[in-house]
DNA sequence: CAGATAACAGTAACAATTACTATTATCGAA
DNA sequence: TTCGATAATAGTAATTGTTACTGTTATCTG
């Protein structure tokens, strides 16, 4: 029950998300879709993020650096994290899935999944020095 | 400059870790420690963790639960998050160094390392159900 | 169109972590 | 060994990212 009900905010959230290739936070995400609703709450935001990434259209990631970010892009895959700037990246690269399977040989749980972060220096970042 | 100073906190909190294979947050090492300081305060566990990992004497492990989590082993290894419980467990598994190169194949930046959490359900949570 | 209820805005509360300040411990040199 | 410089501390206040609460509004079903 609790049937999921349409609102214009949560598809602004979801549209947003999916025009950016970058991997937005929750305040960067509010201060975005308040051009277009002027009075939506922070609230409103973080609910609608954790409804969304709950249902698998959105992606949290965990970079480290305090705060959550997202990723319009529900397709799994993998992320970098620059120590300099700190921006998030997506990597496109070849499918490293067998890990799963080295990860289980000597464990007496069962692994359903990873999650992967790459860190370095990014490309702009190595430019500037 | 600024040169390290020795202190019995600071050294109470490696060897605190050292007898841990679980991977304790700020705040269980805290109550722990105090047991034999029983002023420390929570500001000092705080700063001598972060100085502790920023010099590569233990691991800092972001679990995805909100609070970090703290390893007294600084070799690099892999972990496990159980979606049950949310225990941390290190993972004996073969080197997966590998996937470096596989992320730095079609990247412009520089991959100097990784970090990999594998989630799943723990063994002694598999028993219960 | 009307009643039921999911979602909202606004705000207060929360938990993990960091910053601040006066005091104490460490350490190198006299 | 004692002294002075300063790193580290305890205790507390402040910050930050996130969640919970409450009365109101929007969506949906019949």
């Amino acid at each position: 029950m609790a049937a999921l009900k349409y609102s214009r905010q949560r598809e602004a959230i979801k549209e947003f998300l999916a025009t950016r290739c970058d991997h937005p936070t929750a305040d960067v995400i509010y201060q975005n879709i308040k051009i277009s609703y002027p009075n939506i709450s922070l609230g409103t935001v973080y609910r609608n993020l954790n409804l969304l990434s709950d249902m698998g259209e959105i992606i949290k990631i965990t970079a480290g650096d305090g705060k959550d970010h997202f990723d319009g892009n529900p397709m799994p895959h993998n992320h970098f994290v620059c120590r300099e700037c700190g921006s998030v990246i997506d990597l496109h690269m070849d499918n490293i899935d067998h890990i799963k399977t080295t990860a289980g040989q000597y464990f007496n749980g069962e692994i359903e999944g990873y999650t992967v972060i790459f860190h370095g220096t990014c490309g702009s970042c190595i430019k500037k020095s």
